[in-house]
DNA sequence: CGATCGATTGAGTAGCGTCAAATCGGGTGG
DNA sequence: CCACCCGATTTGACGCTACTCAATCGATCG
């Protein structure tokens, strides 16, 4: 494991944790004095398939991916991962796929056999870390509804849209994408060029504008009734 | 909800639970009393989306299939249930997938209000929803990966080798499939003619034999590699 | 300024989907 | 018992979506 820095910071600085996460007191709390906060920088590994899981992680900020490798090199993205999120949480003694830093990423890292023992016995924790997994759940039947049954330009409106879901601006209509053209070509089933070349026809279309940092969403309501959630 | 038929037995007759379903005793045990043992005709729904989740479900015997439908008819099968899969469980207060049987199924249906209860008080209870949970979100990520990257074969000799996995008869070679060749599309992410075409070229290929109630695999070896688990 | 990595564009192709027809199998009723 | 019917499966012909390979463009960095 690849960890570029470490520091102790008292309590997590809510920068970034807009999103998912619950308002205070969060049920969290009470294994935060074992956390570290640690920082991973772009494109470093937080952990890797096959090791013993003994950690789990928070996002603080940043953005993650998780990787699914096959062995002739082809890559599934099984998700992004955003402030708020867990990783590492798991039924068996290893992590099954592998997490990387999409952008420079600050974590808080638990001991996984605290966060187990703690929530053997509180109740609220126990709650939360279920309703975690129900949720990622759900999101995880979205993509595979995505995946299996989709259109490039359905898929792409989709990420999109939840992509937009998670830009921190809300008011403004740019999207910042933090992930390369191969991250998002991964993550959809599809290749990096069919990405290019649908956003580009959705620039020709005038729904959206290519920037550099991101897209700007120039026709939600166009979007929504590609992705199929109109 | 069009349940055919409802019958009050006192246990779960220990058929078709062979599986997935833990040694006793089971954390579930605690709200057995709260259970009621239905019994569901083949192709009538279990639950349907939008529905108030007031209940859950546990598998007993037969064959399920979580389906989400898109507006033009585009149908995806998430996964199919198995005895001792739960059905039903949700952080939202309806449901998000239609789920129907198979096969003529039999369930123990709970008031999730019930088992929401309990899980608040008995933390063992807490931990085994949690860890089914889990399960089921690396099976989803398996299908994330299974419809991003990889070919029809691939899926086939997956899907294959997955049900092989659930064939209570073990020993033999035989994968009883309940399902039609629809459903088995529908949860690959490929057309009813290409399933056809595909197991055809397997059969040609001398990897399995097609029989009326399933395929007999020949070459499991074979399977493997193509399924890229080898 | 050259080098390098990511993004875009173009040309050609293959895998899988669509449409349509044929076949199979199981159930029904005479 | 057999002829018929209907739905599911299989087969065939063809087309299109998205992939592959390859070249170009752009931006960032030393």
């Amino acid at each position: 494991m690849h960890i570029a820095k470490q520091t102790v910071e008292p309590t997590s600085s809510m920068s970034g944790t807009a999103i998912r996460r619950p308002p205070s007191p969060d049920a969290f709390d009470i294994v935060e004095p074992f956390g570290t906060t640690i920082t991973v920088r772009r494109s470093n590994e937080i952990y890797k398939h096959d090791e013993p899981a003994q950690f789990c992680w928070k996002m603080l900020s940043g953005c993650a991916r998780s990787v699914q490798l096959m062995e002739d090199g082809r890559r599934q993205i099984g998700e992004f991962l955003w402030p708020g999120d867990m990783l590492g949480m798991n039924d068996l003694q290893t992590y099954y796929a592998d997490v990387e830093a999409v952008t420079d990423v600050t974590l808080r890292r638990y001991p996984r056999h605290v966060v187990e023992t703690y929530a053997n016995s509180h109740v609220a924790l126990a709650l939360r870390l279920r309703m975690m997994t129900l949720a990622n759940l759900r999101f995880a039947h979205r993509q595979i509804l995505l995946l299996g049954r989709k259109t490039a330009v359905e898929r792409i409106a989709s990420f999109l849209l939840a992509m937009d879901s998670h830009s921190a601006t809300g008011d403004g209509h740019l999207v910042v994408l933090p992930m390369s053209r191969t991250d998002i070509a991964d993550h959809l089933g599809l290749s990096i060029e069919t990405v290019c070349r649908n956003l580009v026809n959705l620039q020709r279309e005038g729904t959206l504008a290519i920037q550099r940092s991101g897209v700007e969403l120039l026709d939600r309501a166009a979007l929504l009734e590609l992705a199929c959630e109109a």
